[in-house]
DNA sequence: ATTAAATACTAAATCGGTTTAGTTAAATAA
DNA sequence: TTATTTAACTAAACCGATTTAGTATTTAAT
């Protein structure tokens, strides 16, 4: 039960292995081999069922074929889509998909970074726990092709695709106080990321520049999202008695939507909210609930781009490596 | 900018690059080296910053680390949390998990398995599509450790875990009518899964055991589940006057409860229902939704555990692989 | 004093491909 | 007729590890 070799193969044939390679790798006419000794070494390969032993080939080349994507969760739907997304168009492009998970952990991440380098990936997609810059760095420095999504090291000039998330945030406030919103209050996480930073100085300055009160921020510890995001709504809702809340990230909307339901709130008439991400059980909730959507497969499109640019080398002066990505506002009914 | 190789070592402390292959891999003492030389070796490779090329050692060993895991989707939450569950389990073993969804289509499913078998995985965890058995009949033959989770041949001897998808939808059918329901209705998709096929018999079963009343049990196109669910719970409820409808999915349940608070319905009191499946938002939603859930963690690690024992040639004649877990009830409101 | 055994190491084969630098024989050019 | 090209193919190096089958030296046993 052993499996073809190119060994194999050149001696059914009676060629060497060479040109047995370079036919099934359809660089028969470039090596000037003959067209019948081409059309027999193919119908042998396929008689034989002949698959190549990638991680020779790998070992070879220098190349695997193959990517690392690294995100925080999965279960977080968004890197869900995020994965679902870029596997779809690697795949396309010939491409495997290593996954890791690294659950905002910088030392797992730099586990993943260091093996994913060792299998030899040609290219590694990340949405960093941004605690590693040097490990990133290192790497890319080596020359391994790498892409920072979702998050990335402003300090840094590393390729990065990522969203606004200043003009977003900006526009989940203009969203309520358009709706006549008064007092608005924000729910966020105390994670050290630019993205979550950038969200809250948003928020701030949509505030500051249109409606004068006390900042109603509430940061809440992500390891205890769920019973210090209800805590914040309380707190919101009781004492600072806001209209309004926007939630940094789709799954403290559900957390905080859950609270307020079993407060004796008048929702969404007396406090409206937002959430920064969208996900898909918003538009089923009643009232359904507006959102800022974050355009995945744009983000993995574009990232994969970006990846590929430096994988075939594609890069030259005028090639961008920096892209922000505008989000769009998913108006329903809160 | 070179990496550093096993010979560089080798060179570096003046010994064959056997020696230095053996220290590195925690053979010095088996294979009786100085503990001097073992320390000098030792310190150099950390000096140098020394990395295994695993694809070079992938060769040699014939074992790659690397275990693939096929799912039809990711945005799909259960196998979302599934793949988070696996990667978790499998990170800590050491090994590292290649990435393919489906998306239902058996000739995707195909290509991965090729694909996933020229790369040399030790082993394959799979959601199949249940349209390829001769393939993964081959690539068991082969002597490829395969698990199948989630959906199974039962035509096949090949190693499972799955859900007691029967029993599961009895209880189900059991806890509506332990509710008062007199008039239960089903949908279901149309896939031609064993899956879905046995929780439809549960159902049925369930049903004329208790309940004697027409079937009530609609089954939508999977490819339009959203409007056809949305039709299925219309006909159900209106037509057919139920008082209770099983969800064959979380997604369908999903759609279905959109569709009926759309509706002039008092729910859920006059309508109630259930879901086979659970999702982070049926605790969320008001009332709260009653689901059957999947043990996803349980499935996850049976799956590796039972993937190990043929990794590691463990089999013996008493070995059981296969497996079926038992779902249980999260009751809510519904 | 000889033999056997243990210690500490190494040369070279191997995994299965790719690729460079040829080789041989026939065809064409000078 | 000899020199040059071209066609068609191949030997062997290479990628970077693991591993088998040794070798040389020292120590212990008889």
């Amino acid at each position: 039960m052993k499996r073809v070799s190119l060994d194999m193969i050149a001696k059914e044939v009676k060629l060497s292995k060479t040109t047995v390679s370079m036919v099934l790798n359809g660089k028969g006419d470039l090596h000037k081999i003959n067209p019948d000794t081409q059309t027999l070494i193919l119908s042998v390969a396929k008689r034989l069922k002949f698959r190549p032993n990638m991680i020779a080939r790998n070992l070879s080349t220098g190349s695997s074929m193959t990517l690392a994507l690294i995100v925080p969760r999965m279960i977080d739907t968004y890197y869900g889509l995020i994965a679902e997304s870029m596997e779809q168009i690697l795949s396309k492009l010939g491409y495997q998909v290593l996954l890791g998970t690294t659950h905002e952990d910088p030392v797992k991440e730099k586990e993943l970074l260091l093996t994913f380098e060792a299998q030899q990936v040609d290219g590694i997609l990340i949405a960093s726990t941004q605690h590693n810059l040097e490990d990133i760095k290192a790497i890319s420095d080596a020359g391994l092709p790498i892409v920072l999504f979702d998050r990335h090291y402003p300090e840094a000039d590393l390729p990065y695709v990522v969203v606004d998330n200043y003009l977003g945030a900006q526009k989940l406030v203009r969203h309520l106080i358009e709706a006549g919103r008064k007092n608005i209050g924000y729910i966020g996480l105390n994670l050290d990321l630019t993205a979550i930073k950038d969200r809250q100085i948003g928020f701030e300055n949509a505030i500051e520049d249109h409606v004068k009160d006390q900042h109603n921020l509430k940061i809440v510890d992500h390891k205890n999202a769920k019973s210090d995001c209800r805590q914040a709504v309380e707190e919101l809702i009781l004492d600072q008695g806001v209209d309004g809340i926007v939630f940094e990230t789709h799954y403290l909307a559900l957390f905080g939507i859950a609270k307020i339901r079993e407060m004796d709130v008048d929702y969404p008439n007396a406090v409206s909210i937002v959430s920064f991400g969208d996900h898909e059980v918003f538009s089923i909730f009643r009232p359904e609930v507006t959102a800022l959507v974050q355009p995945v497969e744009k983000i993995a499109q574009n990232s994969i781009d970006m990846l590929m640019k430096q994988i075939e080398n594609k890069l030259n002066s005028t090639s961008k490596l920096h892209e922000v990505v505008e989000p769009s506002m998913e108006v329903r009914s809160t």
